[in-house]
DNA sequence: AGAATATATTATCATATTATCATATAATTA
DNA sequence: TAATTATATGATAATATGATAATATATTCT
């Protein structure tokens, strides 16, 4: 049961929901997500080690970028969970469609050929 | 963003999971819960306040008894979330199944009727 | 009204979480 | 090889959380 529990605490931070969301839609690196969530780098390094250690994420290095993936053996639990069943929520939810767009924007910058200074 | 970590704090500590899994099937007051779960009052007062502020549960009074139930409107959501998404992971949890039958012992003595006491 | 029952609330303590700052490490480039 | 870039890690402080004990409130029963 703490299994469980601990798989909704990764999930009970706005900062982590916020990355996750974005991860469903692409792979990225630290420096991507500090571009569009504008926040400073060890914040969003501490929170993906959360989600490392819970199971939900991993990474890989590419040259000096480290890439965050969601694990694939969770992607479908946290599609179910994040978009089916919060689906209502999520869509009246601004800050959502900003990132979105934001990650848009930063696919198209190839982010990870440029800086990663904000 | 933040109503929906919210909603995943709420179910991220295993004592507020019981709960829920246990209203999911049944309307219980705070003694039949105190049955079922071998806790002390105040913690399960504590943790159904919390789960009522987040919106996941409401409560009505029955004579000497405060009846918890879940929100209508979070039923479905909550289904989807803790039967579907995390069917896997429930099934194996051997706390749940015997939480679930203390739940029909606890029914069979019509609890509501008799003392509360531990 | 007084006792018993059921539950809520408040205070307290120990622990966990989050953000931030400073520093360390690893890869790349000049 | 030194500088730069990208990221991780560790320490700290502020805040949140969870468990427990003590007390308060509301209902029912005698």
């Amino acid at each position: 049961m703490k299994k469980v529990a601990e798989i909704f605490k990764a999930l009970s931070d706005p900062t982590r929901l916020r990355i996750i969301m974005l991860l469903l839609e692409n792979d990225l690196c630290v420096c991507e997500l500090m571009y569009i969530l504008k926040m400073e780098q060890s914040r969003i390094s501490h929170q993906l080690r959360f989600l490392k250690y819970a199971s939900l994420v991993e990474d890989r290095r590419d040259g000096r970028w480290i890439i965050y993936s969601i694990l694939k053996e969770k992607r479908k639990l946290l599609e179910l969970i994040l978009k089916e069943a919060l689906a209502k929520e999520f869509k009246s939810r601004q800050e959502i469609k900003q990132d979105l767009k934001n990650l848009q924007l930063c696919l198209k910058k190839y982010m990870r050929k440029v800086s990663s200074k904000i």
